[in-house]
DNA sequence: GTCTATAAGGAGATAGAC
DNA sequence: GTCTATCTCCTTATAGAC
């Protein structure tokens, strides 16, 4: 295999331990699998990181990095905020819906890293950046919709994430899209009951 | 060790299995983990179990199977809509905080089964199980404080699910009780708004 | 530096003594 | 029936050839 730098090194075994993951779970993402996806000799593994484990944390860490909310990005100005919020679910949820499987290895990772010594402070770190990111998509909505949140904005983020959290769990145990718009319709509902709006269009106050 | 019958000893193998996993994950329940848990030798595990991954399969069959729903025991009769519901959402959680390591069992299993040819319905019927508990419990609230619910008791029940997932899901991840306190006031204020008076104590219709 | 070949240990499963 | 001792396979990790 051609000559390439550690960093370059750890990056493509990390990568192919993810796709490894995506099929086969934590469990079978052993050495072998890996530097099988990737295309390596055994030994390169261990010539890049000093033990399974190392890499292993390395990719959680990776993972809670580059977290990033998706949602939102239809956010469309003018609408009405329970337009904006269901309209921003739904946006959610194609997201979880394409990558099913990408949404399960995050789960796994984070009951992984919750049994790992050392690893424990991850899934809190991920939490809080959900939370930031839902954050910003309620701000964002609050402008675009014209109204304010009746509670400070990351309390209703915290709920905004509940909900996510929620439909994205019981999608991944049954399947089932229908029982998703429904909560998705509620939800932008009761989000939408915490709405003030700033200025009216039509008439006085 | 004493002669005992195949049942009981599959019984016992699995209760161990159960305490070996919440100490140690479904990884670390090894066959010898496991027997060593329940004091047996190492021959008895297949004795009772042609293989561990049988022993899995009835593991979590049988834990799909006893699944209750624990909450709303607090009901108290005469309370509003939404001081029930609250109190539900409390009782539930406290009994998460208590049983964390539980909890946390549920969802690895959970992703287990999902990974596992054969057990990927388990899944389902799991979580219909928790949606069966949470309509018998919106209908019992219900009859409580008077009420009926604005929408069919099951979308609810929907509802009431995604929340306790995504309160679960979050206290597994950062163990914040403030947290989930604030997801469970708001939660309470929605799903009483989904409340309709059938009658009224005070003054007419 | 890179990779083949192998060491060392743990896993599930079983043969065969009692 | 019950359990000790063992088999076989697969894992992580490394030694040593090139």
């Amino acid at each position: 295999m051609a000559r390439m730098s550690s960093v370059e090194r750890r990056l493509e075994i990390v990568q192919a331990a993810l796709r490894v993951i995506a099929e086969v779970g934590v469990q079978g993402a052993t050495t072998r699998a890996i530097v099988a996806e990737a295309g390596m000799p055994l030994a390169s593994f261990h010539y890049a990181f000093t033990s399974r484990d190392e890499m292993i944390e390395e990719l959680i860490a990776s993972v809670v990095e580059n977290q990033t909310v998706a949602a939102f990005d239809t956010l469309r100005f003018g609408a009405d905020i329970r337009t904006t919020v269901r309209d921003g679910l739904q946006s959610f949820f194609e997201t979880i819906v394409a990558g099913t499987a990408e949404e399960q290895v995050l789960l796994e990772l984070m009951l992984h890293a919750m049994r790992t010594p050392g690893l424990e402070h991850l899934p809190r770190r991920q939490w809080d950046k959900y939370r930031a990111g839902a954050t910003e998509l309620l701000n964002a909505a609050a402008v675009s919709a014209d109204i304010r949140w009746a509670i400070p904005v990351d309390q209703a983020a915290l709920l905004l994430v509940t909900y996510t959290d929620g439909i994205t769990l019981a999608w991944l145990a049954d399947l089932d899209p229908a029982a998703a718009a429904l909560v998705m319709d509620v939800a932008a509902d009761s989000l939408a009951a915490l709405a003030i709006p700033t200025r009216t269009k039509d008439h006085a106050e």
